[in-house]
DNA sequence: TTACAAATGCAACTAAATTGCAATAAAAAA
DNA sequence: TTTTTTATTGCAATTTAGTTGCATTTGTAA
């Protein structure tokens, strides 16, 4: 597949993402970066990247839907690691490393996991 | 804490939910119910069963919000458990008796989990 | 430099959830 | 039983998140 076209808004959102070290909304994305382009070209972007194999999508045990940098990703492309979701400061954080175990009836087929575990976060704690 | 009223919307909207193998969003309630009140009462009776302990909340993986009857609530609160997310049927289940095991960094203090796995169930494997 | 497809902006739209307030009804008190 | 209190409900309006169609713009490969 060929990549995506590199454009002003997709490098913008690519390094916000990046440069946090808790996921964004699609929200906290577009107060960041004030009027660089429209609402509906975040989505697109966030969309793409993901797609791409960038970033990779979290939805918090509120609902909230948030983006993280797949960093461990360059050496093996895995996003069933544990993510921590702050009830005092609501940040998002993917504990890298941190694989769960679990057993499960034969019967069903796995794909895809989200595993989010919310609390205080060592800062709020 | 004293219990939450008795009323004819609240009762019919839990039957529903214990009488469901899977999980239930408010809008299959709204379909099932056809009327029976508003939409916007069956948000609200949704919370309250919810903070009355009768029911959990479930966010999929999708962003779907769905109910669930608590079943092994009466011996011991626990919504520690996995949920599976079928991508055929779109059905929500929770797996009650699996229980995950991770390792956590000492200084997150955990207070719920979240742990949802997608995938196809054993109806459309 | 050109040509073509990908990406964007804008406006309109859909779906999910929330809020305020007056009316109603459950259940405790008289 | 009747009265009183206050939780619950309906309705209308609003907010928020996300999507779609289409004309225009812009990367990038030829």
């Amino acid at each position: 597949m060929k990549p995506s076209r590199n454009t002003i808004a997709k490098n913008e959102i690519k390094n916000l993402i990046f440069s946090s070290t808790v996921a964004l909304s699609h929200s906290d994305i577009q107060k960041s970066i004030e009027g660089l382009c429209d609402r509906v070209t975040i989505y697109r972007v966030l969309e793409r990247l993901q797609k791409d194999g960038t970033i990779h999508k979290i939805v918090n045990i509120d609902g909230v839907v948030k983006y993280a940098g797949c960093l461990s990703c360059e050496i093996k492309h895995n996003h069933d690691h544990i993510h921590f979701s702050c009830i005092s400061c609501k940040s998002v954080t993917c504990l890298e490393g941190v694989e769960p175990s679990f057993k499960l009836p034969p019967s069903y087929k796995v794909s895809e996991m989200n595993f989010t575990l919310s609390g205080y976060c060592p800062n709020c704690n």
